[in-house]
DNA sequence: AGAAATTTGTCCGTATGTATC
DNA sequence: AGATACATACGGACAAATTTC
């Protein structure tokens, strides 16, 4: 049987307290809210409670909870989209093998080689190309 | 971004995302990976994140990282079957950047470029060649 | 050769997420 | 409800190795 309680839930009611918080400007919009220590100090609820009164407002869309940094008041619901837009795009082609490469792979200079040119771009920016080269029919 | 309720810690999605980059010949052999810093920015995680994912991939023996230098792919991962003797040895320079490095970088033909060539062999025979290109001193 | 900029190594502190007792 | 432990995550600071100018 759960915690008699008269009227509401404890967490409910911390809920409400910092909700007029907020509302009342007391705790402005990008403002961190009080630790859950702090808060847990301060209503004399164990940490458990706290969190479920953080989740009441959060499933309010009021803050927002960062990990490793705290909840903050909202300001306006999040904004969307890819904020980096990394890709890869990979091309093979038949090359002619220059002096150097024709030399590594022991061939004759203008031998025909097998070339993977990979360009890498982030935000649309070319980061890096990479090229690889094998001779024909090899792994 | 506020923390969504994870299913995956971020450190391991980054990690992922490398090994995927690496065994798609993105980056290939013997190439560094983006440094510490440009992953930091490409995924918005902090810096200590992005080590916990590097780590990952070192545990995995992916790669190897170097103070000061960077994190290089490894020739390759642990091999069963016969034993093969495999080494990889890289070279840097700057070269100039030929019509299509140039327009993928947007900058005039023949400037300077900096390439790193890794040559991997296997009992002595050239397997492949990657040649990797950066612009200079960016960023 | 030397100074400045990069890049990784390490440590500290704070805070939330999750699990267990 | 409370307490504790550990994992995840962010941020700052400084050191050490390397590269660039």
């Amino acid at each position: 049987m759960p915690t008699p309680h008269y009227g509401q839930p404890r967490y409910r009611t911390i809920a409400d307290e910092l909700r007029q918080r907020i509302e009342s400007g007391a705790i402005p919009p990008g403002a961190l809210l009080p630790t859950e220590s702090a808060l847990t100090a301060e209503f004399r609820a164990s940490r458990g409670t706290v969190r479920q009164a953080i989740a009441v407002l959060r499933e309010a869309d009021a803050v927002t909870t960062e990990h490793g940094r705290g909840t903050y008041v909202k300001t306006r619901p999040p904004e969307y989209g890819p904020v980096e837009d990394t890709a890869t795009e990979t091309q093979r082609r038949q090359i002619a093998a220059d002096p150097e490469l024709a030399a590594l792979f022991a061939v004759d200079a203008g031998t025909a080689l097998m070339e993977q040119q990979s360009v890498t771009r982030t935000d649309g920016v070319v980061g890096v190309v990479t090229r690889t080269y094998r001779l024909l029919h090899r792994r």
